[in-house]
DNA sequence: CAACAAACAGACCGGCCGGTCGGCAAGTAG
DNA sequence: CTACTTGCCGACCGGCCGGTCTGTTTGTTG
């Protein structure tokens, strides 16, 4: 080209460099991906199809993922990326122990219930004992997740949490989202979750207030405490 | 044949009749196939390595299964059967809330983490939007849960839980145990596992005191154990 | 301009796998 | 024994799909 003026970038120029053509064109790709291995799984999901939904063909795709599983790789390195990062700008100021649950229960159902998680749930169930990319597309989704669960342990620390106390809560918390998030898979019953989010609120703040009373009470009052309610004894 | 006496029929006796035959090649082919879906998955799964895994032939396979996902439906419906029969005779006599929510947790952590319920995940979310033998499977592992789920509920109230007490404490425990199972898929971490359902039943124990303080003590007390702990104040 | 490289297109190949089909053998009824 | 049903076999077909390959277009360099 000698004497065309380079034309603005921002509008969709003819005449594009070829590092914003290969950027562009991946980023399609993991779109129509993302949407395809949300909607078919893993098992479902036809290269084909993908170029297809992103207008391209199957030489292309082949030209910038040599392999599916390459694609697929890319696709989750590429989402939970994004997903991390978003997580971590969150809930960054101090706050109460029952406010940082509210925000954790909050944060954790806008990934456990998302695609997102189902796709990582696909994959990790998947590349269970299989050959080659198993391991390396659970350790990918794990390795984005636990700085965001380190940031929420933190959150609970400064919000006046023992360390062993936060962290375990952080997992019960998780664990319960997760699992209702599963649950879901089968039946959908959103009042009744948003109930059980409450409640296990009310636990937690249950159990906080027997931690400070055993602190600050001497054996007398932890032994009345323990035969009020015989039901609950606490074994081994 | 002619004066072949009727031999032993539980031996391997050569001469058989067509319902013994019938009943233990599909037993046979059924057992494979539990066994190679949990090793590889729904997708994963070859109708000619389930033949062969059963010592048959691809077309025996086809007579009494005549396609892939029949044999899968009735895989899911033999050993979930089994499943559900297995857990409703356990745990039916009284005990403490404690000790139900122990031998709950227990009991749940047998099913979650067994492959049996991989399998009926990976169909779940295999199935999730696909054409046939979807909702099929997903209504039919169900169906087989829930009455477990009832009988677990019962156990609750009649060690003294309130009904609507007990049914959100039962989700919440399952809801925990299907979690960690899920969690396990990336990170096994066996005692603190352990910790936790311990740590679980505290809490329980916790809220469950509380419960009995709020229903004895008049606004007053309740005012004053609100102000103890002022960072968890309980919100909407 | 030429020469080259990267982006892209699409025909093609080859293995895989579920399902079909014709035939044989074991069991059953009259 | 004959006629018939049912369990069982294995070759075969046909579609699917991931990966390769050749050729064309578009940007880059000098």
């Amino acid at each position: 080209m000698t004497a065309v003026s380079p034309v603005n970038p921002t509008a969709a120029s003819p005449r594009r460099t070829q590092a914003e053509r290969t950027e562009d064109t991946r980023r399609k790709i993991l779109d129509a991906a993302v949407s395809l291995l949300g909607e078919r799984g893993y098992a479902g999901l036809r290269t084909a199809d993908v170029a297809s939904a992103a207008g391209l063909s199957k030489g292309a795709l082949t030209h910038h993922f040599p392999s599916k599983d390459a694609l697929v790789v890319a696709v989750v390195a590429h989402v939970f990326q994004r997903a991390g990062e978003l997580a971590q700008t969150r809930a960054r100021r101090p706050m109460t122990v029952d406010a940082a649950i509210k925000a954790l229960t909050d944060d954790s159902q806008e990934f456990f219930f998302s695609e997102l998680f189902l796709i990582a749930l696909d994959l990790a169930i998947q590349g269970r004992l299989q050959d080659s990319p198993d391991d390396t597309l659970a350790q990918l989704s794990a390795a984005t997740r636990l700085p965001v669960e380190a940031h929420w342990r933190q959150a609970l620390v400064e919000a006046g949490l023992p360390e062993r106390v936060a962290d375990d809560l952080l997992w019960l918390t998780l664990s319960i989202v997760r699992g209702l998030a599963v649950r879901r898979l089968w039946q959908h019953d959103a009042p009744r979750f948003k109930r059980l989010f409450k409640l296990w609120r009310q636990m937690v703040a249950a159990y906080l207030a027997t931690l400070v009373t055993l602190a600050r009470a001497p054996a007398a009052a932890r032994r009345r405490a323990a035969g009020r309610s015989p039901a609950l004894g606490d074994s081994a």
